[in-house]
DNA sequence: CGACTTTGACCTGCGC
DNA sequence: GCGCAGGTCAAAGTCG
């Protein structure tokens, strides 16, 4: 299986996140959300999420990454419409901080419409690692965080050094 | 001193 | 074509 998210690192779990009451209640994979059809939900307690077979070497993808100066040079030269790995989880937390192993810098800060609170966006410190992360508390359940991962790590996490 | 957080502005995509 | 909403970047400030 694999063993870069938080999925079967074995050394970051139980510490960190049970201090911030992590209960895992809900997860739901984005293919799902895409395809229009009422949210997998699995309550999956304390069991660990079940990540998308997604290894660290893509297959001839993610090597290529054309963040050369015209990154915002040419006005599109954003992300592409590349459905990346997308995985949406409902943790119940008091904080929206979830120390799941790896180190994730803030860049972003946004009020949506669809709740009255404050969207965060976070991305992976690690130098080279597209992955990103948002965050928000839960519209109905305050006492619960709705994290969504995009992209997959290519690194090992630093808790493992 | 370096790394990270914060906040506002800017850009892009989509819907009407 | 215009407006709205979402997402990202960059500069300044703060903390360790």
């Amino acid at each position: 299986m694999s063993h870069s998210t938080f999925g079967s690192s074995d050394s970051l779990e139980g510490d960190h996140i049970n201090q911030t009451n992590f209960e895992l209640s809900e997860y739901f994979t984005f293919d799902d959300w895409l395809d229009e059809s009422p949210v997998s939900v699995v309550s999956g307690s304390t069991q660990n999420p079940v990540f998308p077979a997604n290894e660290v070497d893509d297959p001839g993808g993610s090597s290529s990454h054309p963040e050369g100066p015209n990154s915002r040079d040419s006005g599109s030269g954003r992300e592409k419409k590349e459905a990346k790995e997308k995985v949406a989880f409902k943790t119940k937390s008091e904080v929206e901080i979830l120390d799941d192993g790896y180190k994730w810098r803030k860049y972003g800060k946004k009020m949506v419409k669809n709740s009255p609170n404050p969207r965060n966006y976070y991305r992976c410190s690690v130098e080279g690692c597209p992955v990103k992360k948002r965050v928000e508390r839960d519209r109905e359940d305050p006492g619960y965080v709705i994290t969504t991962y995009e992209g997959v790590h290519n690194h090992q996490s630093p808790s493992n050094f």
